[in-house]
DNA sequence: TTGGTTGCCTGACCTTTGTGAAGAATTAAA
DNA sequence: TTTAATTCTTCACAAAGGTCAGGCAACCAA
């Protein structure tokens, strides 16, 4: 629980009284690679923490599996557009690395902020960064080219790419696997 | 402000005295098309209500006038990457169409949320909110071809493509103006 | 009225990426 | 160790979209 403290941190100070209230409302998971954390249709009830491993989420375009996000350690994996509008989520959570997770109940978390504005605050600003990240990341997306996009990413998070298989690199960079392996052949 | 308070309403019910300190540090700002609400290299310490015109965030890209959001009325707008780093940002907000803007001081907002949690919840909810609609405009970029997005936009906010130029509209749909022309003369 | 500017459309050609199929290479299973 | 299943790469061809250039109509300003 030490490393979710520690990541909290980094955003907003916790009186020790709402570090307490946090710690009761988590869980420990230990989970194996391929395995769905979250399948599709379920509503996002959880925020989850990678401690170890690493997870991905994704969803089913035209039957094709398509990475939405990766998480690797000490960051938070939710899907926001199911857990913020309580609506089922088209999207499942997998292990793509054999994982040691942290659930958050957020239905109680919710309820937390009610109690303690700080936890509250420190919610917001995770989100607002990760709001941040994905509106950067759109503009990766839109208008840099496959190439470019991957140069930055394993400029980025080099040990991403080595730890997932290529099919998700793909998707998630927006392109086949066969696009992707031409670029890599390109780059040598 | 009428219109900004039954905004905020929608997300969160605020006390009176919340309302009165929210339009305190409101400010009505009168401005014609094609000027520069905020220019580029200026960090965003402003959050706008557009209450009458249409705004548009844009940045340069290669030289290139690229369009990453328009609002409406009745919407937000803010250059949250600079907005929640305190960086300057390489984005600029333009006026599109005549507009009656309210601008809110986002430095006394922020104090605000110490003394009014109510709004620093409604400020959580509202970004929330833009964060979801974020993450699903990735999923409309990635894997919808441009027509199938231009047909979207068609469908979602007719008023936008009547009301704004379609070199907007194009780089908005990350693809050029040319394409754009193509794409309407293939429908009709 | 004329000339300049802007916004939108069209044609010819090129580049990037996708598709389908098939072959190495690696890993897991028997 | 051999077989089977994945994973990654490569090839030939197709499709989507980009680039460059030109054209027309609408709208100003002189």
């Amino acid at each position: 629980m030490k490393e979710l403290l520690m990541y909290f941190n980094r955003f907003q100070a916790l009186p020790p009284e709402a570090e307490k209230a946090i710690t009761e409302i988590c869980s420990m998971i230990t989970i194996k690679r391929n395995e769905d954390l979250q399948s599709i249709g379920h509503t996002c009830l959880t925020i989850y923490f990678v401690k170890k491993g690493i997870a991905r989420i994704y969803y089913y375009k035209d039957g094709i599996d398509i990475t939405e996000s990766f998480s690797p350690e000490n960051t938070i994996i939710a899907r926001v557009e199911s857990l913020f509008t309580g609506t089922p989520s088209r999207k499942a959570i997998q292990i793509v690395e054999d994982a040691e997770i942290i659930a958050i109940n957020a239905t109680k978390l919710f309820q937390l902020y009610d109690t303690f504005p700080a936890i509250e605050r420190l919610f917001r600003k995770i989100f607002e960064s990760a709001y941040v990240e994905t509106v950067n990341r759109i503009e990766s997306i839109q208008f840099h080219s496959a190439e470019e996009r991957y140069l930055a990413l394993l400029q980025d998070t080099p040990n991403i790419i080595q730890r997932v298989p290529l099919k998700c690199i793909a998707s998630y960079l927006g392109i086949t696997q066969v696009s992707l392996s031409r670029i890599r052949a390109n780059i040598k």
